[in-house]
DNA sequence: GATTATTACCCACAACTACCCACAATGTAT
DNA sequence: ATACATTGTGGGTAGTTGTGGGTAATAATC
């Protein structure tokens, strides 16, 4: 029996080598479905971070985002700022795909990356960002957080 | 006469071996239905030891994550301490799972480990740690482990 | 158009993992 | 009591995975 697909969990140490090439983690690979491919979207997080997709994700946000009217501001904004920084890449035979200068300046990518499975999404850390970002918003809303963690029964 | 499905119980004792394998006690094994086959997801406990969940149990977790909008920082932040240590793995021919390093230096895990049946997901412990944690939490909230001893019929 | 920079593709290799077999100890059936 | 099956534990081997670098193709610059 398989995976559930396109679920991606875990954290995974790799190096972000001199070309820019990060690994995707053999686990996240072998969860792909074929129409998923080697085909990723690649952009930045909310977090200071760089989120990818896989090709099927993005296409369903891709679809949400052609249902928002351009009359409306608020609606043009959010499309722009969502797509303004997407960009599609496949991974080559070694499983690695090239990371822009541009996002690697925006999440301080260094040499040591985290890669994180987000459930239907990766995302790549400077390590040291991870740990203070995350830090920081569990205590500031950490009744919140309280809160989400007494609904999921783990 | 079989157990309820994906129902554990009782307490084991095995050993961790050099490459870090820890055996799946047999009478679990047989308590998986066939869509769990071999899968599990391995993660940290909230305790210091180690979670296993069959993959079907997982999946109901995740499925509530998925639900989870990205937008928000609370959420993201959950879903990453949720998955971050989480990672699938399968039983090889000998019934045994891989625990990774992390995990054995979460749960402080050496040679001798206890593996408790916890009705729907398996704990794995080092057994020094399991006696001191559960006298802990008994002494400081005695009051409140007697209203649950009272709501449940033994 | 020539030169340089960037990207994509390929190969190499060390480290690790998954898979297989072996065997002793325990449990079960005849 | 003996034979047989199951279970727990150890280790070897072949394939996979992560990482670096080289070369050719493409794009950018002068």
């Amino acid at each position: 029996m398989t995976i559930n697909q396109n679920t991606f969990t875990g954290e995974y140490s790799y190096s972000l080598d001199a070309k820019g090439r990060v690994n995707i983690p053999a686990k996240f690979r072998n969860v792909l479905t074929a129409e998923n491919d080697q085909s990723f979207v690649i952009t930045r997080g909310m977090d200071p971070c760089v989120w990818v997709y896989p090709i099927i994700v993005w296409q369903s946000i891709e679809d949400e985002l052609r249902k928002l009217s351009s009359l409306s501001q608020v609606n043009r904004s959010f499309v722009r700022s969502t797509v303004r920084y997407a960009s599609s890449v496949q991974y080559d035979k070694q499983g690695r795909i090239a990371v822009s200068p541009n996002l690697i300046e925006y999440a301080q990518l260094e040499k040591e990356v985290l890669i994180l499975g987000m459930v239907n999404k990766i995302e790549i850390w400077n390590p040291a960002l991870l740990d203070s970002a995350d830090k920081q918003s569990q205590e500031i809303d950490s009744s919140q957080f309280d809160e989400l963690a007494n609904q999921i029964i783990l």
